[in-house]
RNA sequence: GGCUCCAUCAUCUAAUGGUUAGGAUUUCAGAUUUUCAUUCUGGUCAUAGGGGUUCAAAUCCCCUUGGAGUCACCA
């Protein structure tokens, strides 16, 4: 069976890069049928988990990802941690070493100086006399000294580390007993049968260290993915300071989650030429061994074209739902399917369609100034006149096509093109320039609040 | 700086070693639309550079250059 899991650490929001992850993750366990599992990696200290986690379930419950069975808490597992590294030491697999932090610190700093690298230098892994006194020791493990390991990755390939290079007896436990990440991501992923490990590529570096641990607690090893990073337009790994990092910033703005994600998973993945990916056809057709190996960078246009394009295939019923986030509430509106159809092609999001409502129901509070002047001429008063009269002898108008008669009738009387009437009405309807379709706009607001409109701008 | 990864249009990407290097987004034209948007049609735009290997290289190898990630008693 095939495992995978998310397991971030808890900073109050799901970004943006993680949300791709988990997306990769789930799509692979739940194509093979497996178990997708969240995990909260909170081993440092009580940072707001709950809050964070929260927040993450939140996230995942808009998109549609489910986690199977319960999330795990790091901070709440210290006991099994503590008993694999107990259990190291018995075994002589890791040692306590008593150095202070001042004193690495001095180490350290002296390697800087002559330009080695700064690494542990195993002071304590063969010590066998009298701990010093009131010093809290740390846990090392026995990292391997010479040789080297590599990563059998399913994205890079197999990636080869020198041990000499960036390995040396790494802390497990801190001096007041908490274990260390690259401890517990290996001792969790192993315990909880973790098979497929996917998640970003920042991690590729740290892989060699959770091997170690692998193989010193005897645990088999899960196969790796690491997937590359989004960058921001500046070619940088995308951080916080690039904004729209927050997952629900995207509901806010008005982005539906099939969008998100089909925007997503085209991120570093591709199957031939398609762009348009449900999440069915994802589910079939995602393998994580097709990941590009190159960063990809975000690139709003296309999130923007995808959205639309999902907005304009949502049926009408389900917009109204949507829109409700939005503020707008159109679900007894007599018109709305009128409004709806009129508006769904031209919004790149539920935000600038809540905004499209508006302007149509509600009578523009003022006049675009470029407008007035361009469309709004000596003549057009006479026209709009004769306009209004029309509508008012008019019978039945119920539909667009009904407005869209009593405008020819109008043009074909005085001899005009329609653009004459078409500009000075769409200014008295919406107060500008541009917008739908007029027959649609008058449709929906009734011939009451289109003589109404059209009376205003006269009185102007 | 050490280590590691990466390199096809501006962007996302396609191309069993053999294609006029394809698609999508953006952009630009044209058509449609009373307007704007949509839609449709068409165009512009790429194999980082240099060496090899090969009959043949975007593709394999090496070097250079450029970019990224990572180097904690953070995760």
């Amino acid at each position: 069976m095939v495992v995978t899991r998310f397991a971030p650490s808890p900073t109050g929001y799901l970004h943006i890069g993680g949300l791709r992850t988990a997306l990769l993750s789930y799509l692979w366990a739940r194509r093979n049928n497996g178990k997708f599992l969240l995990r909260i990696e909170d081993t440092d200290f009580s940072r707001n988990d709950e809050a964070a986690a929260r927040a993450i379930v939140e996230a995942f419950k808009w998109v549609g990802l489910e986690h199977d069975g319960v999330i795990e808490y790091q901070s709440s597992r210290l006991k099994i941690y503590q008993e694999y590294a107990q259990k190291l030491l018995d075994e002589g697999k890791a040692y306590k070493c008593y150095m202070s932090k001042e004193e690495l610190d001095a180490l350290r700093e002296e390697q800087t100086a002559r330009k080695e690298r700064a690494k542990y230098d195993n002071r304590y892994r063969d010590f066998t006399g009298t701990p010093p006194e009131g010093c809290e020791a740390v846990i090392r493990i026995k990292a391997p000294l010479e040789g080297s390991i590599t990563v059998h990755d399913g994205v890079k390939g197999d990636v080869v580390f020198n041990v000499a290079d960036i390995l040396d007896d790494f802390i497990i436990a801190r001096a007041d007993g908490t274990p260390t990440y690259n401890f517990v991501v290996a001792v969790d992923d192993a315990l909880m049968g973790v098979t497929d490990v996917i998640r970003g590529d920042d991690h590729l570096s740290n892989t060699p260290k959770q091997i170690v641990v692998y193989k010193a607690l005897g645990f088999p090893l899960p196969k790796f993915f690491h997937v590359p990073m989004i960058h921001n337009s500046e070619g940088k790994k995308l951080s916080k300071r690039d904004g729209a990092t927050d997952v629900m910033m995207y509901k806010q703005m008005g982005y539906t989650p099939e969008a998100l994600l089909n925007f997503l998973v085209r991120l570093g993945w591709s199957h031939g030429d398609q762009e348009i990916f449900s999440m069915n056809e994802m589910l079939e057709l995602f393998d994580p061994s097709d990941i590009n190996r190159s960063a990809s960078v975000y690139n709003v246009d296309k999130l923007d074209w995808l959205n639309s394009h999902y907005l304009k295939n949502t049926p009408n019923d389900k917009l109204c739902e949507l829109l409700e986030f939005h503020g707008v509430m159109l679900i007894s509106h007599d018109k709305r399917e009128i409004l709806l159809d009129a508006i769904k092609e031209r919004a790149k999001t539920l935000a600038e369609m809540a905004v499209l409502v508006s302007e149509i129901l509600v009578s523009p509070a003022e006049y675009d100034e470029a407008a007035l002047k361009k469309g709004y001429k000596e003549e057009s008063r006479a026209i709009l006149e004769a306009f209004a009269a029309a509508l008012k002898g008019a019978k039945d108008l119920h539909l667009p096509t009904d407005y869209h008669h009593v405008m020819e009738a109008v043009v074909t009387e005085m001899g005009i093109g329609f653009g004459k009437i078409g500009q000075p009405l769409r200014i008295a309807l919406m107060g500008k320039l541009s917008g739908p379709g007029l027959d649609n706009v008058m449709a929906i607001i009734g011939v009451d609040e289109t003589l109404k409109r059209i009376e205003s701008l006269l009185k102007y």
